[in-house]
DNA sequence: CGGGGACGTTGGTGCAACGAACGTTAGTCG
DNA sequence: CGACTAACGTTCGTTGCACCAACGTCCCCG
């Protein structure tokens, strides 16, 4: 036997941090669009209905600034969310190169689903933390992701 | 004013480990990406170079074990390397099935030169946190990332 | 009232991770 | 020894997300 873990990762990529960030990203990733697949739904769908439902109806640009989504992806998903009834896209009277985005009863339900969802994804993906070592890490990368980007 | 912060995200969000994940490894990313290409490399030049020199000439597929990368993405990375002089590939006498992969004095050269830029990177990425908080995070991220695939 | 700038929409690009198929070679087991 | 299974390397193609470019519409301010 000369190696007996043929599989590990070196010892400098493992303490390097932008490698284990986008390395764990991926099964983060992955069990998200998963998991959000198999009742239906994508990433950006929570995303958004979890800003509207916290700030109000909002712009489709100021939905973007907040989630971090492109404009034009913002299109597309919006356009499924009215399409499933989720969200109500209506023109802005006030301002009429915007539409106002609101969501519906029925949306709000629908973020309550995918919020279960994502709860057991976040255990499943965290199942190696406790509870303290959990509230670490959203930390420090609440701290990274505010440095960089969104204020 | 009615709200004093447009962009800000939701709290939801922000308290989303999955979320911050991914998030968080858009910039960890594009750095690296960037900083490599300005020296005319990608990033898995830098995690082929780093596990050959850590574990000695290996098979193309151990590496791909090793890194995490692709068999198909191997290829073309190893005749980049190759290509540049850094890595040496010749068929195994032992297992004609296998190429073996070498660096080479000139590789273990810009290994180096990588790893400098490298450092820059985590420098940049991590500027907000203090040594504690990262090795913390390099912590954090190493549990979450054994648990999932490699071991 | 003219011009710069924000908004929404469409269509397309780039890149990293991944999947499928194939020919070749090793090891195994009847 | 002969057949079957599995591993390796290679090529080609696909997917998914973030992003860019251009356009028409509309607001606001000087």
């Amino acid at each position: 036997m000369a190696d007996p873990h043929p599989h590990a990762a070196p010892a400098r990529l493992r303490s390097l941090p932008s490698w284990l960030l986008t390395q764990s990203s991926l099964p983060a990733h992955r069990l998200v669009a998963d998991r959000l697949a198999a009742v239906g739904a994508r990433g950006y769908h929570y995303r958004l209905l979890a800003t509207l439902t916290e700030f109000g109806p909002e712009s489709q640009a100021n939905l973007g600034r907040r989630t971090g989504i492109h404009l034009s992806d913002i299109v597309a998903a919006v356009n499924e969310l009215a399409e499933a009834g989720f969200v109500d896209r209506s023109p802005d009277p006030a301002d009429r190169r915007r539409n106002v985005i609101t969501v519906t009863a029925t949306g709000r339900t629908r973020l309550d689903e995918l919020e279960t969802v994502l709860g057991q994804v976040q255990e499943e993906l965290l199942a190696p933390l406790n509870d303290q070592e959990r509230e670490q890490l959203v930390s420090l990368l609440a701290k990274v992701l505010d440095h960089h980007g969104r204020l």
